[in-house]
DNA sequence: TCGGCCACCGTAAACGTTTACGGAACTATG
DNA sequence: CATAGTTCCGTAAACGTTTACGGTGGCCGA
């Protein structure tokens, strides 16, 4: 005899009141429900997930989806563990549990997507790692799947989606640099598949455009969006005959490729060219300290939560003002590697 | 109407022989079953997990327990993401998928481990960031759930294990160190409740013996693994009266903090000191890059599910020599970071 | 005393699969 | 033709849970 019939015959009662004892179901004398708590606790008892689900069509698990291999999000090393800390900590009130669902970088995503949904794996999904065009959120959408993107796609119309600032960190960044004496100033995007790269460009050259300066396509760096990357757009970036007194790098990890690239010609960030990036847990250790656009992930991930669990029935009541559609603002953490002024407009040979 | 049954009536048959010819069965005809496995691409049929595991017992899912939050493991997301990838390798010729069960580090993990096992969640388990003294073990070993752990402890004996070669880049590092000339050596090692610790401090000391060198209390670094305990360790270590020569990290993220502590002091790896540490995507683009030991993460990986499926009896004829307990050796990559040789027996003032 | 209401509990039917079992049709064998 | 064997398929019982429904007993008011 296993589960709750023998919680159920050790107790002398039937499965059904130890069933809605155990649920908080208001029909059931609190002395026995006191008993079967204290039995279930003492026995080690815990609802068979396999049951539960196929009876009430509910899992009370959320899915993470993301990819496995590193080229491709190129997110530093504790993006998704802050993220996740903070998602959890919404999920923890509504006793839902959160799993990183690990499509590999074999398999397509949406193929993926649509055998993990068929198989009524999970009553939601957080998406990271959004695609320009994205056939995901089609699928999701169409199904009536809750579900909230990490990052913004062009087919996203209508549907929930958190990203970070990117227009924002353009704006500030490019501001900042123009009022010191900055003209030639590069920005890097990742490959053509992020929307990201898209929309950060973008932001630039009307940032640029408002100072009457046009962003050159030569000043636009594409690369993978790690260590090497960064480095390769160093090499790129001063083999150019009219070199950009700075540069603004749109990815966590790039900068220490960068740097390393731009330390082998012997140019110094924040001397010889200014630097500003992402903050990564090692920003504030490079030589010098990297001026960077930080956020809290872990505040992030709550948005994440309350933004996904607004979309569900089940929750919507609990978070009647949850963000919909939101940008993340970042703020600019001075560091030493873009404190210099350009004097004139030709700052080097 | 959903489900098989949908797909019986459509095709007119009984939804057992849909089951059968779905699931592989023999005893149904060739034809009837490519009418079955043709309706049911079509359809988009995918059978539910919930009642498939209920009536089976199994759920074709394997989890890949870590905790959120970095300060524990210090180890980054590209660490997993790569093991992941050699994990799933192997699991998809098996038709097991993977999911990552985020333990929130504001619950005990044997607790988490207790309600994911008890509500039937997975077939087996890999379990990382292994604790000294480690009660995950001893629950599933009672329970005769399949599972492997990435990294030793106290209580496995007889339980499958594998984990990194620490004390074999131990004895490699000392004996090059030594080799060069230096007598005092600073170690590293993570917070008490990590074996690897031990492990790697104990073996040290022994291979310092060999040489007739003591491994003085006072070298032995404790530090959080990221990168301000390598600040840390750095500040501490340039304190000391009587400078070490050399250092030995055994963390991945520590490096550049340690770096950045050196730097700040005047002190220039593999000028004024020897640092050896482990590999990680940036340590070729310190500088001096990082001499270090590196490991193929996905091979790691490979092996972890060879080792978990050996263990399941659906899976062991498929993997009869799979390694049960095993250290998987870390080769020594060459950078410039240890490249000077002590002249003498005092090198610093 | 009787009917009605309430609090509590047992019964049994679902949820979607898989699979043991038996039976129907057909083939081979004597 | 009878029998045995084979091939295929339908039937129905599980798996463990939740929950609609109905029933029992007690209490209260008329």
């Amino acid at each position: 005899m296993k589960g709750i019939r023998r919680l159920a015959q050790h107790l002398d009662i039937s499965i059904g009141t130890v069933s809605r004892a155990l649920n908080g179901r208001p029909d059931v004398n609190e002395e026995t429900r006191r008993r079967v708590l204290e039995a279930a606790e003492r026995l080690g008892y815990v609802a068979n997930q396999s049951g539960r689900s196929l009876r009430q069509g509910t899992t009370n698990i959320i899915g993470f989806m993301m990819q496995t291999g590193t080229e491709i999000t190129g997110q530093g090393d504790t993006f998704f563990m802050s993220v996740f800390d903070g998602v959890q900590a919404v999920f923890a009130r509504h006793k839902l549990d959160l799993v990183a669902l690990l499509c590999s970088s074999e398999e397509d995503p949406t193929d993926y997507l649509r055998r993990v949904v068929a198989r009524g794996f999970a009553d939601g999904l957080i998406l990271s790692a959004t695609r320009r065009h994205d056939p995901r959120i089609e699928f999701l959408a169409e199904r009536n799947i809750p579900f909230v993107t990490l990052g913004r796609s062009l087919t996203d119309a209508g549907r929930p989606w958190l990203d970070l600032d990117f227009e924002g960190m353009a704006q500030i960044a490019i501001d900042r640099l123009v009022a010191r004496g900055h003209r030639r100033i590069a920005v890097t995007r990742p490959h053509d598949d992020a929307n990201l790269g898209y929309v950060f460009v973008d932001r630039c050259r009307e940032a640029l455009a408002a100072h009457g300066l046009p962003l050159e396509e030569e000043l636009i760096f594409r690369s993978t969006p790690n260590e090497t990357g960064g480095y390769q757009i160093a090499r790129e970036l001063l083999a150019l005959k009219d070199r950009p007194t700075a540069a603004l790098l749109v990815n966590e990890t790039i900068a220490i490729g960068f740097y390393q690239g731009l330390s082998e010609a012997g140019v110094r960030p924040g001397r010889d060219i200014a630097v500003i990036g992402r903050y990564s847990p090692h920003a504030h250790f490079l030589s010098p300290p990297l001026t960077c656009f930080r956020l809290s992930l872990r505040d992030l991930g709550i948005a994440l939560a309350e933004t996904l669990l607004s979309t569900m029935p089940a929750f919507r009541d609990h978070y009647p003002q949850a963000l919909v559609n939101a940008v993340w603002p970042m703020e600019l953490v001075e560091g030493e590697s873009d404190g210099f002024l350009v004097n004139g407009d030709e700052s080097r040979g």
